[in-house]
DNA sequence: CTAGTTATTGACTGTTTAGTCAATAACTGC
DNA sequence: GCAGTTATTGACTAAACAGTCAATAACTAG
């Protein structure tokens, strides 16, 4: 129909949400993206809006179908939980529903992930 | 000897630790510390020195003696550890001892207060 | 009262931030 | 080819950021 597009969009929320586990949400600035992604500034905004919408995307990616407690789906839960959930809803709906599939471990396994940090 | 404090610095490193417990690091500015505390820019930086050392005292006061896992002194560990602790050994030393008197609960009573985000 | 010391103030700096936009490029249908 | 549509680029903006500093104020010792 028109020009296409120059970048795949999964494997562009792949590479944000590695950046964004590593980094957290405040600490990852939309240069790290444009740096992990390859993208540029226009294209990235064009293409997503936002951080925040960014984020959610990466979060749906990694805690929607097939999520699986790897650690870095772990570290974006974790995130979202800790900087985001208390003051936006869909993204606290998305953490809930994650929640949901961990069950009654759900305390222990987040709680176990976030003392990796010391190592 | 010299012109004396006009703050009590227990009272100030109370102040920012609600600030930095409700706000997280990062999304905690100077600014907001100076809404909190009520001190002035060159007078905070003049008692602590950085944002880095504020926190480093805030953490200290609420994880050293007479730690008891209250809600906001667990938010103030969570944040160390998910912002700060990989990077920077004193703060995680003293998450470690936290931690340690914790005992082998640490993870879920970690973990059951992220949780508490989605409330 | 004076000299010495330390605390307070707030204007200032340079950097980094998230986000915008006009110009241009690359495509498709005709 | 040409017209229409969408993507890319990177310079740009305005706001927010952590941190500095010269001027001044408030104290103490003598």
């Amino acid at each position: 129909m028109a020009r296409p597009r120059a970048f795949n969009e999964d494997t562009v929320i792949a590479q944000a949400a590695e950046a964004f586990a590593r980094l957290g949400y405040e600490a990852c600035s939309i240069d790290d993206l444009l740096l992990a992604t390859g993208l540029q500034r226009g294209s990235l905004y064009k293409a997503f809006g936002s951080k925040r919408n960014i984020f959610e995307q990466v979060l749906t990616a990694a805690l929607g179908a097939g999520f699986e407690s790897r650690g870095q789906d772990l570290d974006l839960l974790i995130t979202a939980l800790k900087e985001l959930a208390s003051e936006d809803q869909p993204i606290a709906a998305v953490c809930r529903e994650a929640i949901a599939t961990l069950g009654e471990s759900a305390a222990t396994v987040l709680g176990t992930r976030l003392l990796d940090n010391l190592e």
